[in-house]
DNA sequence: TGGTCATATGACATTTCAGTCACTTAAATT
DNA sequence: AATTTAAGTGACTGAAATGTCATATGACCA
């Protein structure tokens, strides 16, 4: 593998890596609407306060969100800049190869 | 987690996984000048054959890579339809947050 | 300062994935 | 047809990610 493939391949599968959890997905797509904290988005999505606190940090350090303390509650909003356009990509690509994608044995499920 | 997003997750998700793996980042990253054998791929990223093998039955269900006999070998060419514009979002971001992506340790390394 | 609500952190068990090995299939050449 | 070259497949092992539990921190209020 040459010097600039890997240079280039680890940052970019990284960022990839962090949005190929479905439940970071989710609260993603969750945020894409309006800014929530950490109770609203585990309640509308009905995932453990925890794993949500997780998988915002994750987010949160590869800048896909952001946060505001409101009191005792913490804001999360969405890095819309980079991730609308992204989704927009991908689910013009998915219109087309969604089926085939769930034959990949790769990406077990 | 509600239906609606619940459907839209699951297949962005398996997308973003199957580039979330370096050296199928680092073939799709070399097949991005011309297309290539898979005995090419491998020689010049140095993976074994199987391994080349089997990210590109993936890349190829995940519609990244299309594929054409030539002889004995198989000729892989990129999807540049997709990839390339994902990318260029993908490396702007990258030139902000590339750091602290390093820091968050749910994506280990 | 003690209590409560909101969120974060660390450690662990389970699940999932990556890469390798042994083997198969496919095309071409003799 | 036998051989060689190129690529694909299946199964297995070690490594990594996911989600959960227990616990900690932080903000606010009585």
């Amino acid at each position: 593998m040459t010097f600039q493939s890997l240079k280039l391949s680890k940052p970019r599968s990284l960022f990839f890596k962090a949005l190929a959890n479905p439940a970071r997905m989710s609260i993603i797509n969750l945020l894409q609407h309006r800014s929530k904290s950490v109770a609203q988005i585990s309640e509308e999505l009905g995932f453990e306060q925890t794993m949500v606190s997780h998988h915002l940090q994750c987010l949160s350090f590869c800048g896909f969100v952001t946060s505001q303390r409101k009191g005792k509650s913490k804001i999360y909003s969405l890095n819309k800049e980079t991730v609308v356009p992204i989704l927009e990509i991908v689910d013009r690509h998915l219109e087309e190869f969604a089926s085939s994608l769930y034959e990949c044995n790769s990406l077990k499920r």
